[in-house]
DNA sequence: TCAATGATTAGC
DNA sequence: CTAATCATTGAT
């Protein structure tokens, strides 16, 4: 799921004519088998999004001050879900949603939207890749900011956006291709 | 109850 | 490199 959300846009809309959207073009995967991921240890009542319905936003709070936003992907019971890094928005000068707590804060989605479906009728969704060649410049390479299953090859970003997080580029090496594809499951 | 930590970012 | 800042977690 991680890298097939590589390309695809996140779209909100606030009001009638208020329509923010953007190209994701750095994500994460996180599984209930590793202990990086929030539903590694026992299901409480703030990674409860994580166990629940896929097709949902798990949302939370992070260092006190940001937030980061979840696609969770699994079935219910099988906590795992990609976090969304990085979006080009449409017309881009600056670097304002490069990183998962300037995404949440320039989409304003805070923890009042966890557990939120994806869909248009919630004001918040996705849509699919735009083109095929996209796929062909995504880089993949293990994970950032974590201190645990460190060496999971589980990032991936567009090599040419701009607005891969600050910590993206040059410090970490591609993983071989053939690491694209978890090699163990995704849930238990 | 208390101390430590974190899927972060900005600033020096 | 560290500060900011607070929810969550695990130990006491």
């Amino acid at each position: 799921m991680a890298p097939d959300l590589i390309g695809c846009h996140l779209v909100s809309r606030n009001g009638k004519d208020d329509l923010l959207w953007g190209v994701i073009v750095e994500t994460e995967a996180y599984s209930q088998l590793e202990p990086a991921c929030h539903g590694f240890s026992r299901r409480t009542s703030s990674n409860e999004t994580l166990f629940g319905e896929p097709g949902n936003f798990y949302i939370y709070r992070t260092y006190g001050i940001y937030h980061c936003i979840n696609v969770v992907t699994d079935k219910p019971e099988w906590a795992s879900g990609v976090l969304l890094r990085a979006i080009a928005l449409p017309n881009e000068q600056e670097r304002v949603a490069a990183g998962p707590g300037l995404l949440a804060r320039r989409f304003g989605l805070d923890i009042t939207h966890d557990r939120r479906p994806v869909s248009v009728e919630n004001g918040l969704w996705l849509t699919s890749r735009s083109s095929e060649e996209n796929v062909q410049e995504i880089v993949n390479t293990t994970r950032i900011g974590i201190t645990k299953a460190k060496d999971l090859p589980w990032r991936w970003y567009l090599q040419k956006s701009r607005s891969v997080s600050k910590r993206a580029k040059g410090d970490r090496k591609p993983c071989p291709e053939k690491a694209w594809r978890p090699s163990i499951g995704n849930g238990p």
